[in-house]
DNA sequence: GCCAACGTTGGC
DNA sequence: GCCAACGTTGGC
């Protein structure tokens, strides 16, 4: 299993809104990069992802499952834009904030920090394990 | 609200 | 195909 991290703005597109949806889950749209459209092909049912708040939370809040593979983009005619579906599994018991992740020299390498701006990243087995240890939430 | 970093666009 | 100009993102 792969895992990933979907970055949002909270007053555009937030956690609360991903747990509305429920099991049937919702298209993570929107997305005009080429880089990161080219990670949501990759993904594959089941895969686990961090949902991330920017702006003025800048925290990883909860963990998201892939629950349809890559399509085409309901919101735009452009055939090049794909994305996938995902579902929230659970929130953090504690968000794990941006500051925590820079602080981590364990976590000094993940996208977040390194690319702040791509919106779809992949997260390595370790620093899943570790920010998953820092939020005191389960992954199973 | 500013600005640095980055990606995209379009003229040549 | 290069590169300058521009727009967007997101941390500060």
């Amino acid at each position: 299993m792969a895992f990933w991290l979907f970055k949002s703005e909270p007053n555009t597109w937030g956690w609360d809104d991903q747990v509305a949806k429920g099991d049937a889950g919702e298209e993570w749209d929107g997305v005009r990069n080429y880089q990161a459209r080219n990670f949501m092909r990759e993904m594959q049912l089941g895969d686990r992802g961090f949902f991330y708040h920017s702006l003025k939370e800048k925290s990883v809040v909860g963990i998201v499952e892939i629950c349809a593979t890559a399509h085409p983009d309901s919101k735009t005619d452009d055939p090049r834009w794909e994305c996938v579906d995902i579902k929230a599994v659970r929130p953090f018991a504690k968000p794990v904030s941006l500051d925590e992740i820079k602080s981590n020299p364990a976590l000094s390498e993940m996208v977040l920090v390194r690319n702040s701006r791509l919106s779809v990243q992949p997260v390595s087995d370790a620093e899943w394990q570790e920010v998953c240890r820092m939020g005191q939430t389960k992954d199973d």
